[in-house]
DNA sequence: AACTATTGCAACCGCGCGTCA
DNA sequence: CTGACGCGCGGTTGCAATAGT
């Protein structure tokens, strides 16, 4: 038997052929054998893991269901590339999402919504079904704690408005912590006291010294400019959001209608990448000043992004809605 | 401790597109 | 050109683990 040109040995005995590819066997006696064959379903068994890796070293990717055939597999060619992109890829990676992630995540997709695998190519070694079973079930569960849909503008407008502000500030402090950690506490008060413990009630309003949708009250949009915390403007306008991502420096938010792809995936840098900049959290252009959230600890760093939205995101969204 | 509800994630399903004979 | 096949994608489901009562 053949399997990308190489010759290999089937231990099954039962490597079958036929069709396209290197299978030489008619169409029909596959359909007759896949009868016969019982095909396993549900959860990978140790030993199939084993034996899909251990193919795939050995021969490499390729046609999945011949894959399936030549390795001796009981499996679909769909069920073992699953199987092989989302465990056992050896480049997969495993655990948390990171701050970093979560914010990429949420960018890539109010540009581009549910194209998973398209998101998923920018952040190396996740998978577009992890990817997606995050968004499903932590950013649709708030929409839904929030009694707000998902595709709705004023969530989005949250997401982009609060939600990613936060993520961005959290990797910047957490940036920061990391690299002066006696700063922290020796800090006099923060601009904001969103991300401090306990502290979100008596300060519920959120910062928008960034990009601010014109049917923001003057009243919040006023309050909000006591704080010392910016994100740069590129614009007065809050109708044309420049979505300049040619510069090294990614502009937010991005205007909802420019649908145009300008990402790539830096294959050689193994980094997030958006048009010919690398997103990080400095691209959010936070201002050189800024010293807010140096109290938070790793403590509450983890409850926030076990549960990211608060009273604020509450009151954002009545803000936006009263005023809609 | 026992039961129920919820959550998170691996795996499956169906559809659409590209390729090839 | 056309039909069969393979693949990839987004949506959905099933179930084990965990939390809550």
């Amino acid at each position: 038997m053949e399997y990308h040109g190489q010759k290999i040995e089937v231990d099954s005995g039962r490597g079958r052929e036929g069709g396209r590819g290197d299978c030489n066997e008619n169409n029909q006696e596959i359909k007759e054998e896949d009868v016969v064959m019982e095909l396993r379903r549900g959860p990978w068994t140790v030993e199939e893991d084993f034996t899909l890796i251990n193919f795939i070293a050995h021969h490499g990717e390729g046609r999945w269901n011949s894959l399936s055939r030549c390795a001796g597999l009981k499996r679909t060619g769909k069920s073992c590339r699953l199987r092989w992109l989302n465990y056992l890829r050896p480049d997969v990676r495993r655990g948390n999402i990171t701050l970093e992630e979560q914010l990429l995540i949420l960018e890539l997709h109010s540009r581009w919504g549910n194209r998973w695998s398209k998101i998923a190519q920018h952040l190396p070694g996740r998978t577009d079904n992890e990817i997606k079973n995050y968004w499903r079930t932590r950013v649709q569960k708030h929409a839904k704690q929030l009694k707000c849909d998902v595709n709705s503008k004023q969530f989005k407008d949250t997401m982009k408005y609060l939600w990613m502000p936060r993520l961005a500030e959290r990797i910047q402090a957490t940036a920061a912590a990391t690299s002066n950690p006696t700063a922290a506490s020796s800090s006099g008060p923060t601009a904001t006291t969103t991300y401090i413990q306990n502290q979100e009630i008596q300060h519920p309003l959120p910062n928008m010294n960034h990009h601010v949708p014109e049917y923001l009250p003057i009243q919040l949009m006023n309050i909000e400019k006591t704080n010392s915390l910016n994100y740069s403007a590129t614009s007065a306008s809050s109708d044309n959001y420049s979505s300049d991502l040619t510069d090294g420096c990614y502009n937010f938010p991005i205007n909802q209608s420019n649908n145009q792809d300008h990402s790539q995936v830096n294959q050689s840098t193994n980094q997030f990448c958006y048009g010919e900049s690398t997103i990080n959290p400095t691209s959010y252009n936070f201002h050189p000043g800024f010293q807010g959230f140096q109290e938070v600890d790793q403590q509450n760093n983890t409850q926030w992004m076990e549960n990211p939205w608060n009273i604020e995101d509450v009151c954002f969204l009545q803000q936006l809605n009263n005023d809609m």
